[in-house]
RNA sequence: GGCCCAUUGGUCAAGUGGUUAAGACACCGCCCUUUCACGGCGGUAACAGGGGUUCGAGUCCCCUAUGGGUCACCA
């Protein structure tokens, strides 16, 4: 057979050499000793969830811990997948959660000396490598029609041997190049396959940097490489542009694990160096009470568009997702509060390989840690564009009454053992909401204790010894005598030992006032609260319930 | 179904042949307290099962079970 004849056969256009874009096109990088390169290969379905930011941040940190490279790279090789404007959701979305390329596929263009970054616009690269291939005898053009592919796996089923294309299988596998010719000259669409000498009786083994040294069988499947449009398979297209972009470390989900056996014997059978290798545990959820893999059609909610619709600030996400990525984290966050997320030293060996079950609960727990520490004028702002993008009506009152708006975040927050209120967007307007007079209403009742006469009772004399002027301790000093004067326990403790004696105690009478003020009963300090709303507007609230 | 990966409390997990099997979240109780939150103290709760190897096994080996993944001209 002549194979340098069948590659010009099948790629006339083709003139350039592997050795062209290796030295000439793509020249090895000049980084520091250890600094690594990688990338984040995305198809670009308009959908991006938890999962991808997942492995973002995995590739994020090993570039940029090492001095390194992070690029992205637009996998775009399936036309049916395409969907209008999902590079620029990918780039926004990862750039809203602090994570940025270094370069790649960008909202103005491409960025780098290593593109281009879509790999539909790589079909010359792609050619010359399989045209390579085919020269050495290690792809051939396979003429097979769905129908034939369709009987072959039929006729697999039935002898019950593996199934594929691959051995005496692979019919087209050793066409004689007349034969090829011919179906050419017909002009029948083809593929090209590689041509795998494996043997999956045969164990190679690999180390993965998560997952340590595997020994998996051989490949023996002769893979697509190109498909009958003349674009790559992913497999292909991942070995080509990882070894062109001089990736170090190929950070991917691990239904990539089945396939690792194709990658690799394309590696070795284009002499070429494998990356360093990292299949990371799938997130999973509950679903039904079974755990499963996060999935693009089924669990909208765990796209990365519900954290930023609820707003929760981009460094919760951030520091949950390093909880699960890094099993010292946590440790490290209790020994270091107040470090810079990024001056943690993420490690690969420090990952785990079985998936993790998002928890809602930790992410809530872990946001209102993150928050606590933001400055509250960051968080009005935060609050401000938030609002603007998904709550527009709000905008106005925050931006009209900003100062108290800042206060009302800022309540008890000074102490040593400030209070942790606010854990993303939607949740803090709510707990804030009672300020505003077209938001306040009342939600709670009065305590059982207390009929409505009674509290306008109580709400009369709260009003009438009103100073708007008494610190917090003379204001409290009232509410008790009210309290004493109406047959209430100044304290609840003396309540409780005697609770015949009274009608209740002075947290009765608070909880009373509060659901005037604020129209629930649970609220930060009410006193303080006062402060931020000024004199009329809580006389207002008292008088209306009289 | 074949192949691959995984399996410590409800959840995330430490643990690399000898531990009273950490810690965090959640939950419960108590304390602090005018409510809530914060904080403090305490509590419930786990090595999937069975065989080996070993003086000794959560840790090593085998089998079983369960869960996940993958078997495309999708990535």
């Amino acid at each position: 057979m002549d194979y340098k004849k069948l590659a010009d056969l099948l790629f006339p256009n083709i003139t350039k050499s592997i050795s062209y874009y290796e030295e000439t096109v793509f020249p090895d990088r000049k980084l520091s000793e250890g600094a690594k390169v990688t990338r984040l290969a995305p198809s670009p379905t308009g959908f991006i969830h938890l999962g991808n930011l997942y492995g973002a941040f995995v590739d994020e940190r090993l570039a940029h811990q090492s001095n390194g490279v992070f690029m992205l790279r637009i996998e775009d090789t399936d036309e049916k997948r395409k969907v209008e404007g999902a590079v620029e959701l990918i780039i926004s979305s990862l750039e809203y959660f602090g994570l940025k390329f270094d370069e790649g596929a960008g909202i103005d263009g491409e960025i780098g000396n290593y593109g281009p970054y879509y790999q539909s616009n790589r079909a010359e690269i792609y050619q010359t490598i399989a045209k390579y291939l085919v020269e050495t005898g290690r792809a051939y053009p396979c003429f097979c029609s769905e129908k034939e592919l369709e009987e072959i796996r039929n006729q697999q089923l039935a002898e019950n041997v593996t199934t594929g294309y691959y051995g005496k299988w692979a019919k087209y596998r050793d066409l004689p190049l007349e034969d090829i010719q011919k179906h050419l000259d017909n002009n029948e669409s083809f593929v090209l396959r590689f041509k795998s000498m494996g043997n999956p009786e045969v164990n190679f083994e690999i180390e993965d940097a998560i997952r340590g040294v595997l020994s998996i069988p051989e490949n023996n499947q002769d893979v697509v490489i190109l498909k009958a449009n003349g674009i790559p398979t992913y497999h292909f297209a991942h070995v080509v542009d990882d070894h062109l972009m001089k990736v170090t470390h190929v950070v991917r989900g691990e239904e990539w694990l089945s396939t690792l056996p194709i990658h690799y014997e394309l590696f070795k059978t284009l002499g070429w160096k494998l990356p360093v290798y990292c299949h990371t545990a799938h997130l999973m959820k509950i679903d039904e009470g079974v755990k499963r893999k996060l999935s693009k059609r089924k669990d909208p909610e765990l796209g990365l568009e519900f954290y930023m619709k609820l707003g929760y600030h981009p460094a919760t996400v951030r520091e949950y997702l390093l909880t699960i990525l890094n099993s010292n984290f946590e440790e490290w966050r209790i020994a270091n509060p107040d470090a810079n997320i990024f001056d943690f030293e993420f490690s690969l060996e420090k990952m785990s390989n079985s998936g993790a079950l998002f928890d809602l609960n930790k992410l809530n727990d872990i946001s209102k840690n993150v928050m606590v520490k933001i400055p509250v004028d960051e968080i009005y702002d935060f609050l401000l564009k938030w609002a603007k993008d998904y709550k527009q009506e709000i905008v106005n009152l925050l931006v009209n009454q900003k100062d108290s708006v800042i206060k009302l975040l800022a309540v008890g927050r000074d102490s040593n053992k400030p209070r942790k209120d606010l854990v993303y967007c939607e949740q803090i307007f709510e707990f804030i909401s009672y300020f505003f007079d077209d938001y306040f209403k009342i939600v709670d009742e009065y305590p059982q204790n207390i009929d409505s006469s009674e509290a306008k009772k109580l709400l009369t004399a709260y009003l009438e010894t009103y100073d708007h002027n008494d610190d917090q301790t003379q204001w409290f000093e009232k509410i008790k005598e009210i309290a004493t004067a109406n047959g209430y326990a100044a304290k609840p403790k003396d309540y409780k030992k005697n609770p015949d004696m009274y009608k209740g105690h002075v947290g009765d009478v608070s909880t009373v006032i509060r659901i005037a003020l604020v129209g629930r009963s649970t609220s930060p300090d009410i006193w303080e609260l006062q402060q931020i709303m000024g004199e009329p507007k809580v006389k207002e609230r008292i008088q209306r319930l009289i």
